[in-house]
DNA sequence: CCTATTATGCTCGAACTGAGTATAATTGGG
DNA sequence: CCCAATTATACTCAGTTCGAGCATAATAGG
């Protein structure tokens, strides 16, 4: 028989010793920027503990976002839980379990936030971002990396299974780029030894790492599963709309997609799209600076989020 | 500027009053029939303490659920982490965060597990098998008394609106039934005071419920969240295989997609999808208890989760 | 007035989907 | 042995969606 909640009672000491955080990825595009919210340089996410005095742990982020950066958040969602041993420094005693959040948020006015704060997502993941084309590192640098990896590994299956996941992955070997498996490729780099975090943790110092910036912890894994998140979720939500003014065009529209994809869509094709699924309505207003044909300014209907639980973006 | 873990000395003790559970949504689905895992007389899911001596929360939740019942896991997906306060039974002194998983596995031998512990799902959930039509207590029960608390709304578009959510999560007034809203038909119902544990939390002993077997605390809200995860997720991975056994026939794969989905498919088109993806390969075998003309038994072909990360069942 | 630039409308073929029809290979009962 | 019932499997067809491109409109700047 499976134990219950709180049927036990010798572990209650043992199960004290554990202590929560929230980390969130705060995400917004100011004309078609992709970017999060960092401290410390760019190097770390914030975060902060959950404590007794939190209604939820949803609330519990909303409030110290919300009161710290000054931006309303729009969309929240969870990303993951983990406690994996060795984010705590005193091993053995105490154990820290880190429940990460997936925020989007409307603007980056420097509010409460020091200027730096925001930093462009792709500093992290320069591979990611393919919208003028697949990035010169992924043929220079990352391919012939993967590929030694591959070739390293003792049987010949290995190898095999190593070249098939790699190039599913990076789109090599005329496979497509799949722009939604973002944590798959960290991970995968991260396995090949080809990130500073995975140099870091075996100390392992002579293997030079693939250009990116690197963070504290596991923090660009969070941030690889939140950027991973949102990419599938654009598709089928319409969530991008947290991210946009009160008007838009459907150009701008079109370029938030796009910062947040990695990947440019056919324009006419996305207005198609949009329209044709009643996402938006004409404000009546028209744009003056699109430095050709004014174009009209559109709204989010609202009236959709209870219509249908289903639509996005694609 | 946002705080970072590890940065304030002064909410240690009250950080430290914390202690987490592993909650499993385990799934199986012999012969076509959907089954959870359940303790105490089918009222409470399998949960277990998160200790210090796990290495990580999904190993915690392996370990247990393997050595408790002795199926092996094929597959676990984290499926949300909560810490409300109304979980906790000494309020203000304690918080339990509970983290829940979805785990699939193979078989319903007594091996481990006393007699009783698989439930069929739909006993939870009666409005969510349609796979012979949408269920009676849908038209009879749970449409009128959703119009009757939309009525019950203040001001018009607050009627309006809960009308229009509860259409589309139930799918009447000329919407289609989306079975992956699982999880937004309990909540709706929960909202509606039309489930048991919504009456259990306001004490309004007064109002009866829409049939359907009740569980502990919000597990029932837990199961709702896996079956809809489920339901999302065979679509797009090809996740069914690890609740089916070896070598199958396409019919019993179609009929175990059914019971998960709830609905039935069209079993010419479901044949066409598996086999145009890749998905399985023929044993050579064939299966003589069909019960008319043998079928040809399948396997599912374990090189498509390396070659691509995609495709599922739809 | 000409060119560059963006907006917007429309078309066309390929691929995909839902819903059949048709035929094959069994079993079990008379 | 034949027939009805049952399941397997192949193939068709129309409607829809999707990717890609052509064509035209409206503006700014020189």
């Amino acid at each position: 028989m499976l134990k219950t909640p709180g049927a036990d009672k010798e572990g209650a000491a043992e199960r004290r010793a554990i202590s929560a955080d929230l980390i969130a990825v705060l995400v917004a595009a100011p004309n078609g920027n992709p970017v999060v919210l960092t401290v410390k340089e760019g190097t770390t996410l914030p975060s902060g503990p959950f404590a007794l005095g939190h209604r939820s742990l949803q609330s519990g982020l909303r409030d110290w976002v919300e009161q710290q950066t000054g931006h309303p958040l729009g969309y929240i969602e969870q990303l993951y839980t983990f406690a994996d041993r060795d984010r705590s420094i005193e091993e053995a005693t105490r154990r820290v379990i880190s429940i990460s959040y997936l925020g989007l948020t409307r603007e980056e006015p420097s509010h409460r936030t020091p200027p730096g704060s925001w930093r462009n997502w792709y500093e992290f993941f320069p591979w990611e971002d393919h919208r003028t084309g697949a990035p010169a590192i992924i043929d220079d640098i990352i391919v012939p990396r993967l590929r030694q990896w591959a070739d390293a590994a003792e049987q010949q299956d290995k190898r095999q299974n190593r070249l098939r996941r790699a190039a599913g992955a990076f789109g090599f070997d005329d496979r497509h780029w799949n722009e939604e498996l973002v944590l798959q490729r960290y991970e995968l780099l991260f396995e090949a030894g080809l990130v500073e975090e995975a140099v870091r943790a075996k100390g392992d110092t002579n293997a030079p790492a693939v250009p990116g910036r690197t963070m504290t912890g596991d923090h660009r894994r969070i941030l690889a599963t939140g950027i991973g998140r949102l990419r599938t979720k654009i598709k089928y939500r319409p969530v991008v709309f947290e991210l946009m003014p009160p008007a838009f065009t459907l150009l701008q529209l079109q370029r938030a997609v796009e910062a947040l994809a990695g990947v440019t869509v056919h324009k006419q094709n996305f207005r198609r799209l949009i329209e044709q699924q009643d996402l938006v309505e004409e404000t009546g207003e028209m744009s003056a600076d699109t430095g050709g044909r004014p174009a009209k300014l559109f709204r989010f209907r609202h009236a959709v989020l209870d219509e249908r639980l289903v639509a996005g973006t694609k």
